[in-house]
DNA sequence: ATGGCTTCTTATAGAAGA
């Protein structure tokens, strides 16, 4: 059972990307982020063409989000019901008897933005639903782009980072809060290669320098975490032509 | 460095991303 997260940055420009991937990837699960695509103009048909069941939340010109299975989708849930939100970040699903929840969690800009208060309370408030859900579904992953670097090794120069969003300490104790409900981050349950990371930035050669961040992360509970063999981040799609400034993180379990 | 790149917009410069 292969379950993966990618923020796509546009579905619309990366669908061709995101079904040559999948051919030689071919996995149960697929949460896609930042699909920037209102519902009527998804590519459901492409999607269902190649294989796959899917299910999507989106908006215009920003955020957006999907599911796409190998198998079928029951209950599904868009957004957070604990919390009020224009924003379409969030598409939850039962797959195989596994609760699936694909977040895109917000950005928050700058610590002196006013998005970073609504991201701490996004955030707050995914814990609140997670705990509710996971009494409910034993067996839950937790999928997206987090927008949280959680430790210092998942930055490539910490220093140069020291107080930016991304790795500010209510950010990673917001992170914590969900592992402390009994979530592993099932990438940390490995050995990993030093400097890996999730996003580089489209500037300044960062991939070539691999100058990045880890905050793609794939979150189990006990039985899932228990069944996971192996976690790893997917750097060829990031080497293709016009790629997402995101590389696909895959969790396989037993 | 108010930088650098990419995507989007009832576009054509500015916002947002991270």
């Amino acid at each position: 059972m292969k379950l993966v997260t990618w923020n796509v940055n546009s579905l619309k420009v990366r669908l061709p990307q995101v079904l040559q991937w999948l051919e030689t990837n071919p996995v149960d699960v697929l949460c896609i982020q930042e699909t920037k695509l209102t519902d009527d103009k998804f590519p459901q048909a492409e999607i269902e063409a190649a294989g796959y069941h899917v299910a999507f939340t989106g908006q215009k010109t920003y955020n957006g989000v999907a599911i796409l299975s190998r198998h079928a989708i029951t209950e599904v849930q868009k957004n957070n019901p604990l919390f009020e939100d224009e924003q379409q970040r969030i598409i939850a699903a039962t797959i195989e008897g596994m609760r699936i929840v694909c977040a895109y969690v917000p950005n928050g800009q700058a610590l002196d933005s006013e998005k970073y208060p609504y991201k701490l309370s996004w955030l707050a408030a995914l814990r609140e639903w997670i705990e509710s859900e996971m009494g409910k579904y034993p067996e839950l992953a937790l999928l997206g782009d987090y927008n949280i670097a959680p430790d210092d090794r998942d930055v490539h120069d910490p220093a140069a980072w020291e107080g930016m969003n991304l790795v500010s300490p209510p950010e990673r104790a917001a992170f914590q809060a969900l592992l402390d409900l009994g979530l592993s981050d099932s990438f940390r349950q490995f050995e990993q290669p030093e400097k890996t990371f999730s996003w580089w930035d489209y500037r300044q050669l960062g991939f070539r320098l691999n100058k990045g961040v880890r905050i793609d992360h794939v979150l189990l509970s006990a039985p899932l975490a228990k069944r996971c063999t192996s976690c790893v981040v997917d750097r060829v799609p990031r080497k293709w032509e016009q790629p997402s400034d995101h590389a696909p993180v895959i969790a396989t379990l037993d």
